[in-house]
DNA sequence: TTGTACGCGTTATCAA
DNA sequence: TTGATAACGCGTACAA
């Protein structure tokens, strides 16, 4: 017959107290480093709470402090390497500081990100990042209602005022197509994000700064609305074609839109940059490694994690500041010249 | 002189109940839809607590039933594709069965895997998926010790009995091998991963297999040991060639491996397939974006992290299973060929 | 069907 | 310097 399994209670303060003979109260003053406690209690108590592997419940711990030392990110795509390399500055600044973090996905669904929210909030995190779908803005507008300190990661609204960490998307677009201007490019196709998308709008603003400096019109035909993915990049690329559209260089939304693009030009049997020059934006890791290596915008992404964690951990702090004085930080985009363009 | 901001104090139960005129304890069993309750105190609770937005908090609850709704996630690196997507399927199984996950990164560092470990634990998770560091077992016998329910996310133990979901490596070694050698190749370079990962010492044997089916000598000149990453597969190329080492075919451990030796081939002035057939493994989202196409062994990375999920929430249920009754799935690995072997 | 009392493990307050 | 006591917000016996 075999041997009932012992559950192994776990190890709690009242253990450790009454293991070194002391109370409750004073085993939690000594373990957690407060003063008012003799030099020898502490160390039998530390003591005592090495050979058993105490571990402190930080559940209780939060209950009672109201504070988690836990961060909740949410993020459209965590597959998406832009943010899953943003996620990952998060990740090591938190872990650095003592904090946790919880990960939500959306996959840009507005409902999601309403569960997100309301999760990570009975989850009793002391603050937030979030790359909002920005199709609504009501869970922002809830946090900030419930004064839970939240910056956003890599766009922003117009209308609200929240912390957030983006890139300069406007200066990134220009820089960018500016080099295709430079490159003798005049017929420029610019396959963007979704229209809701506050990067996509200001990179559209940033294509027209750069066309206007050079005194080039712009054609709204030339601007295709894309999913932000591979395909999108492709189907874009392969109607523009079939429309006749002329081009000589495209700029795109993301990498994952240029390599989409890359695709459908070659199958048309345009040669890159020969026929047709293309810049991404992002500058996600293979980027570089791949054939033509990509010309694109480098954006700072574990940099961009790490301030915005930097900046709610300062929020959080009992002094904290208070959201309306904390603003946006914008990060400078930088212009990588590989092969494609 | 500003108004001082009033904080607004979360709504508890306690405002449920004194709002609807009954106990807190009534007020509790209306909405957590236990039985005996009147539909008409229910409805009213109800009413109450939506007017009142109540969140329930997560942290006392857990505290109360020892019990969180919370896994732990321990990736090598969150910015890796391959660990991305995992996470990604993770994730969404999780948010489907209403657990949230805390996600952490060890960067392949023991220390840092251990200190994940513990905090984890003290944040009360019912479980724990993790992609073990394999320098070290201790971490996972540790919760082992503890009867922590945990899963092994794409490597294993071979003299640990702890439940896993892999890859099976072997098999997808050898059918690449095969392939490469059904080519007519011979010669066949592999760049394997760090000999403690348990994937590389598998793929390694795939490999010998292969060659042995084929009747071809196995070498071990030709076996180069990198560490994952791009500029390993780089360096390791412009090793072999500088020794002169005859190969027509490489065999990588990991797509990122394969986009760096490439990139060392072509500027080798090699083509690829027409001098040196290139094969990766992982299959990760650009692995066919990319010019050429890349060749390699698809691993179903969403479905690892969804059933590894399934597979751990099964054993956190109060009947679920043992760890020792739940074993090891291995996922059958695909070939995917495309254009560069 | 509802309410009272207690405990989950910790920290904070205050008196000794 | 230490200890008793009361929270934190919730769920669960048990009694009404």
């Amino acid at each position: 017959m075999p041997e009932k399994a012992r559950v192994v209670r776990p190890i709690t303060l009242r253990d450790i107290a009454r293991e070194a003979g002391v109370s409750i109260n004073t085993a939690s003053r000594a373990l957690t480093g407060k003063p008012d406690v003799s030099d020898k209690t502490r160390r039998l108590v530390q003591a005592v709470a090495d050979r058993l592997d105490y571990r402190p419940n930080q559940l209780a711990r939060g209950l009672r402090q109201r504070k988690t030392a836990t961060i909740g990110v949410v993020v459209a795509d965590l597959a998406n390497p832009f943010f899953a390399e943003v996620a990952e500055g998060i990740e090591r600044t938190a872990a650095g500081e003592g904090y946790s973090i919880i990960v939500a996905n959306t996959e840009e669904n507005e409902e999601r990100e309403r569960r997100a929210v309301h999760t990570l909030v009975e989850r009793q995190v002391d603050g937030i990042l979030i790359a909002p779908t920005q199709s609504s803005d009501a869970s922002i507008r809830y946090l900030l209602q419930r004064r839970i300190p939240v910056v956003l990661l890599a766009r922003f609204f117009e209308h609200l005022q929240v912390p957030a960490v983006i890139n300069d998307d406007r200066e990134g677009a220009r820089l960018a197509v500016r080099h295709l201007i430079q490159r003798g490019h005049r017929d420029i196709l610019y396959l963007n994000g979704p229209p809701y998308n506050s990067s996509a709008r200001l990179r559209l603003s940033g294509y027209q700064d750069a066309l206007q400096e050079a005194g080039i019109p712009f054609r709204s035909s030339l601007v295709i609305s894309t999913d932000a993915r591979a395909a999108g990049g492709y189907a874009a690329i392969q109607q523009a074609l079939a429309a006749g559209l002329p081009f000589t260089a495209v700029f795109c939304f993301s990498d994952y839109v240029s390599f989409g693009a890359i695709r459908a030009l070659r199958q048309a049997r345009l040669g890159i940059p020969k026929d047709v020059a293309v810049m991404g934006y992002d500058d996600i890791d293979l980027a570089g490694l791949v054939e033509p290596a990509l010309s694109t915008v480098h954006i700072a992404k574990t940099r961009l994690g790490q301030v915005a964690a930097r900046m709610l951990m300062g929020m959080m702090e009992p002094s904290g500041k208070q959201a309306e004085r904390v603003g946006v930080t914008v990060l400078a985009p930088q212009l990588v010249i590989r092969e494609s363009a």
